[in-house]
RNA sequence: GGUCCCAUCGACUAGGGGUUAGGUCGCCACUCUUUCACAGUGAAAACACGGGUUCGAAUCCCGUUGGGACCGCCA
């Protein structure tokens, strides 16, 4: 299959995954899939000293968990690899030592403090800050003596003055920049590790990656890219940069702003669905006047085009994934939606074994969750020993003649009931009304207060079911 | 500061020469409901500005303004 399109996930492994990660995953994701292509992920690890322990697998598994999955990939495998950057050494060696050779990169010796010095006195004159490219005026001589000197080195890219790189972007268009303003970018470091740019080129082409879709902060280094692809002789692969998600001061999405980590999102109770849905349309819609909603992975697979990626930035609206994950929660299914509701219930008193008495809360309570982590602001009702009145006209209310009347008829009926489901809880308050001729509010609101202690929340007959007969009985009784 | 990118309601967006500029979230009102919520109905709410091109511009071009990203031996 020489037209099979091959996308990757490039992430370093920092430990968690940034909500703008995730949508650069799932835009590749979809796309190879759209295409019945592969989706590869690579594990950028070629900087030492920002190694976290577990990071890959955790990585992988969060993604995993929102069905984005790779056909080729350190775990999985695949006759690519290997696919950690760490484990490529060599290759980028021979690579850089080929750049080396055919004049397009050199040695170079600064020290950390003359590139500061450089770029100190650059800011000064108010000019970008980059390399001046003194290192391209050393002669064979001098660059040997220092190499056999030992002096730490490092190789730069020679880039070409006086020229245009122009680049057709997928999504932004034609794009073009001066090479005179390209910096002549570290290739190889000076631990003999290589540099992102190098990295990155050399894998790409030997992974096979006929499309790049990455975020929209890659853009200013597409020149420099290219430009090494042009000094292997290589071909360049489709560019596509996505726009940036925004905090909603519509600067990059950062942590000081909120939640950027998937996992955060996940811990918090937001279905994976719901948060695949939301992320999928942040930066993408189908167009022609569609105007559904809500997309399943499949669906999305089925519609996803790189032509439908907005051009501009979108901020990342924390209502809108509410709405949208109260959503997915109403019309979960309600078994499904009990099991990971599971850990959410830990704590607040209710027996979590009990998985029927759990659905049943659940499916009371779900239209007020945005979020799991809701569910304990909404169950105190279902475990309360007794009910506490502060408000004193509350007191008053259930102290009433016609309170009083009411519940000791309801109790009357419910006495008779062997177990007490929302039905027949219904018939007695029926029967209730006709016996003693309370009715509408002055009913309603005292047995209300006086089986949750609130004016309001989900229906009375499901809580009067999930109370209980003696529950119910107990919390009447204490009025009369 | 330099380079690049971007610009439709508060937010996500549809529309890409002729539209009452449409939808969704949020906000507000009303209806339904014993309550809150849900649901339903409705309202308020946008083409950044200035020049062109054109019979006609939100739409094409230029400029201005505004916003953003990048400018590391990080990715």
């Amino acid at each position: 299959m020489t037209n099979e399109i091959r996308v990757r996930f490039a992430p370093s492994p920092t430990g968690f995954v940034h909500i703008g990660s995730l949508r650069t995953a799932l835009f590749n994701f979809l796309f190879a899939r759209h295409h019945e292509g592969k989706n590869i992920l690579r594990i950028e690890d070629t900087d030492q000293s920002r190694k976290v322990d577990g990071a890959v697998e955790n990585l992988i598994s969060s993604l995993e968990r929102l069905g984005i999955t790779f056909d080729e990939g350190p775990v999985t495998g695949g006759d690519k690899g290997p696919y950690y950057q760490s484990d490529r050494l060599e290759i980028y060696k021979k690579y850089c030592n080929d750049l080396l050779e055919n004049g397009n990169a050199y040695y170079a010796f600064e020290t950390q403090e003359e590139l500061d010095e450089m770029r100190r006195l650059q800011q000064l004159e108010g000019k970008q800050t980059m390399y001046d490219r003194r290192g391209r005026d050393l002669s064979a001589d001098e660059v040997n003596q220092k190499l056999a000197s030992g002096i730490p080195y490092v190789i730069r890219l020679k880039v070409p003055l006086g020229e245009e790189v122009r680049f057709n972007d997928l999504v932004k268009g034609n794009i073009k920049i001066d090479t005179d303003i390209v910096d002549d970018q570290i290739l190889l470091k000076s631990d003999g590790f290589p540099t992102y740019h190098l990295a990155n080129v050399v894998d790409d082409h030997l992974m096979n990656i006929t499309h790049i879709i990455r975020g929209e902060e890659w853009i200013t280094s597409v020149p420099k890219h290219i430009l090494i692809y042009r000094a292997l002789g290589w071909d360049v692969p489709q560019m596509a940069h996505v726009p940036l998600i925004l905090n909603p001061d519509k600067s990059k999405l950062s942590k000081r702003q909120g939640d950027v980590a998937v996992e955060d999102y996940l811990k918090k109770g937001y279905l994976k669905e719901a948060l695949v849905n939301f992320i999928a349309l942040l930066g993408w819609n189908p167009g022609e006047g569609e105007e559904k909603e809500f997309y399943s992975m499949e669906e999305l697979i089925k519609a996803f085009t790189l032509e439908r990626v907005q051009t501009s930035g979108a901020v990342f609206n924390i209502d809108k994934l509410n709405w949208m994950n109260n959503s997915y929660i109403k019309s979960y299914d309600i078994d499904a939606l009990t099991e990971m509701s599971v850990p959410f219930f830990e704590g607040t008193g209710i027996d979590t074994n009990d998985r029927d008495k759990l659905k049943k809360i659940l499916s009371a309570i779900r239209v007020y969750l945005n979020k799991l982590d809701e569910i304990p602001n909404h169950v105190g009702i279902f475990v309360n020993e007794s009910v506490v009145l502060d408000d004193e006209k509350l007191r008053e209310l259930l102290t009433a003649d016609s309170s009083k009347i009411a519940f000791e008829s309801l109790i009357k009926k419910i006495e008779t009931i062997d177990s007490l489901t929302a039905d027949n809880y219904k018939s007695a308050i029926g029967d209730v009304q006709t016996e003693t001729g309370v009715k509408g509010k002055s009913l309603f609101k005292p047995v209300r207060i006086a089986l949750s202690g609130s004016e309001n929340g989900p229906e009375l007959p499901a809580i009067a079911e999930i109370l209980g007969k003696d529950k119910v009985l107990d919390l009447l009784k204490k009025w009369i």
